[in-house]
DNA sequence: CGTGCGATTATCT
DNA sequence: GATAATCGCACGC
């Protein structure tokens, strides 16, 4: 099964997370095997953007799968997902990470824009807003059909599975309802792969009353 | 080594 | 006006 055949992309979001991995995205010369994606489950899913139905942001993921969903975030980060589902659905994956495996000189560029040291060659794409720096994906992309091979966003390659050991866990940094977000392992990556970001919980924001400050 | 915090703005209430 | 599917750096052990 290609990744240019959408149909694949269209069932269950779960079943389809594992068999994303492995499989290539390309941009801009720059091209990244996944290693992590996590799965957000449209409008059941506390901790999904589509949760509490469409919205102009999230109008994307209610479409047809096989296209990309990118969104800004903390003001300063995109991140890239593929939708997933038949529509209406509104499922997604967040692409998480992955390893460099074309145009490792266009990514550094833009990676290591800015900085005195070089970063190590596995944390190219560690990390979602790593992923999209590395490949040169924003907010313009929001909406590309990943499934079209003639596309400047495309997902490609084919099934992985064979060989392979999916590792599954708690999806990272979401603190949206359902209190600490954990009650879900809808996180998934290649076992004891390297370009695997480390987890780290939801930053828990303390209130602080407003008349406590200064 | 691990843990904590500030940056910075699109998006939603 | 508040929040956020993060990252990189500072600091303490």
């Amino acid at each position: 099964m290609s990744s240019h055949d959408r149909g694949w992309l269209a069932g269950d979001v779960l079943d389809i997370a594992p068999r994303l991995l492995g499989r290539v995205v390309r941009h801009a010369g720059v091209a990244i095997r996944l290693s992590e994606v996590e799965a957000y489950c449209g409008p059941d899913d506390p901790g999904s953007h589509a949760f509490r139905g469409p919205t102009p942001r999230s109008q994307i993921m209610f479409g047809q799968a096989g296209h990309a969903y990118v969104y800004f975030s903390y003001g300063m980060h995109h991140c890239l997902n593929v939708v997933c589902g038949p529509p209406g659905t509104a499922a997604a994956l967040l692409l998480r990470a992955g390893e460099v495996v074309e145009g490792e000189a266009a990514a550094r560029s833009r990676r290591d824009r800015g900085r005195q040291r070089p970063h190590a060659f596995v944390d190219l794409a560690r990390g979602p807003a790593r992923l999209t720096s590395a490949l040169g994906v924003d907010l313009q992309h929001n909406g590309a059909d990943v499934c079209d091979p003639a596309g400047d966003l495309v997902l490609d390659g084919h099934e992985q599975l064979e060989g392979r050991s999916v590792s599954t866990g708690a999806r990272v940094g979401v603190s949206g309802a359902g209190g600490d977000g954990s009650a879900y392992p809808w996180r998934f990556w290649i076992t004891g792969d390297p370009t695997v970001s480390a987890y780290r919980a939801a930053k828990s924001r303390r209130a602080v009353p407003p008349s406590a400050a200064r």
